[in-house]
DNA sequence: GTAGCGTAGTTGAAGACTGAAGTATTCCGC
DNA sequence: GCGGAATACTTCAGTCTTCAACTACGCTAC
């Protein structure tokens, strides 16, 4: 990982910031638990729906909003997703015939994804899998104020993350 | 997300243990915090040192073994990865000079994949890349006590996720 | 010793992601 | 109203990941 010297020589630049054992164990457990809880949920939603959890986001953003469609970029920076890699997930959607582009009225460069009642009955399908992965591997296994906790970690590290970087 | 029913209408088998608006918040915070902070790291190791974090945690995982060598299956339980996976990364990171593969004495299906000095000097000049962006990123933004319940919730989800599931 | 089975690891094809380059449209100043 | 810059999105080529074969070796029992 990040981590701790691999030698114990000095280094070039000024001294790195090493992590001592305690960070590191904490840095650990959050990276390990982080990457198998979405692996475990992506699995599971993908396993039994056949919706993979990228996908699956694209659903719910399309279907939290009025008229059930969103402007390409915008729904893009909603799932995390580079523009690039959504522009290629619609399409798969599509194919699917869940999603349909429509080319946006006020502005002849945007196109809108628009969620059809096919992709809209496939969500409603697949949130009743996806909570409760979500309850049985994360909400069951924590205490209300670990709950609370893990709020105000991850909230302090979106107001971080989220401010563009100078 | 996992969430809120898509619609309000009843569902088909036991009622979904839908999340309320708190669970909700916590559950996303947690969520976006932990792709954006992975995403970071990534990129910031990758665009300074071309090594990704996947790679990373190979060459750490081999650096801190007695002998910098390791069979193909621990290294990738090790590393999260499945075997196919590593197999592949291992591939790249051969042609790069950085591992190598031996075939391992003790048991003539097993395979070795071992540090090389190069692979040691590109690890050792990527670390203080790495853990300076991990500080940036998350230890310098987190009070003590946070660090501390981020290690509790981690901790307490890995008991949970190494389990192997029934 | 050899059949049958399990384990270790690799491979190949298909899908997904990335960054850069490409196309189309709008915005702005003159 | 027109040239140039900016914006919105897509496409391309390359890399990565996954899943399902597949190869090769070891173990056990006959």
């Amino acid at each position: 990982m990040p981590v701790s010297s691999p030698s114990a020589g000095p280094s070039q630049v000024a001294e790195p910031r090493w992590l001592d054992a305690d960070e590191q164990k904490a840095w650990r457990a959050w990276l390990y638990s982080s990457l198998l809880l979405q692996d475990r949920l992506d699995r599971d939603l993908t396993h039994v729906t056949g919706i993979s959890h990228a996908y699956y986001e694209i659903l719910v953003a399309l279907s939290e909003t009025p008229g059930r469609m969103m402007r390409m970029s915008e729904l893009a920076d909603r799932c995390l997703s580079s523009r690039s890699r959504l522009s290629h997930a619609v399409s798969r959607l599509e194919e699917r015939g869940w999603v349909r582009r429509q080319v946006c009225a006020e502005d002849g460069r945007g196109q809108l994804a628009v969620l059809t009642d096919e992709g809209f009955a496939a969500l409603e399908a697949a949130a009743p899998v996806h909570v409760e992965s979500v309850r049985t591997h994360l909400f069951d296994q924590l205490t209300p104020q670990q709950v609370e906790n893990m709020r105000d970690i991850g909230e302090t590290l979106l107001r971080h993350l989220d401010a563009p970087t100078p």
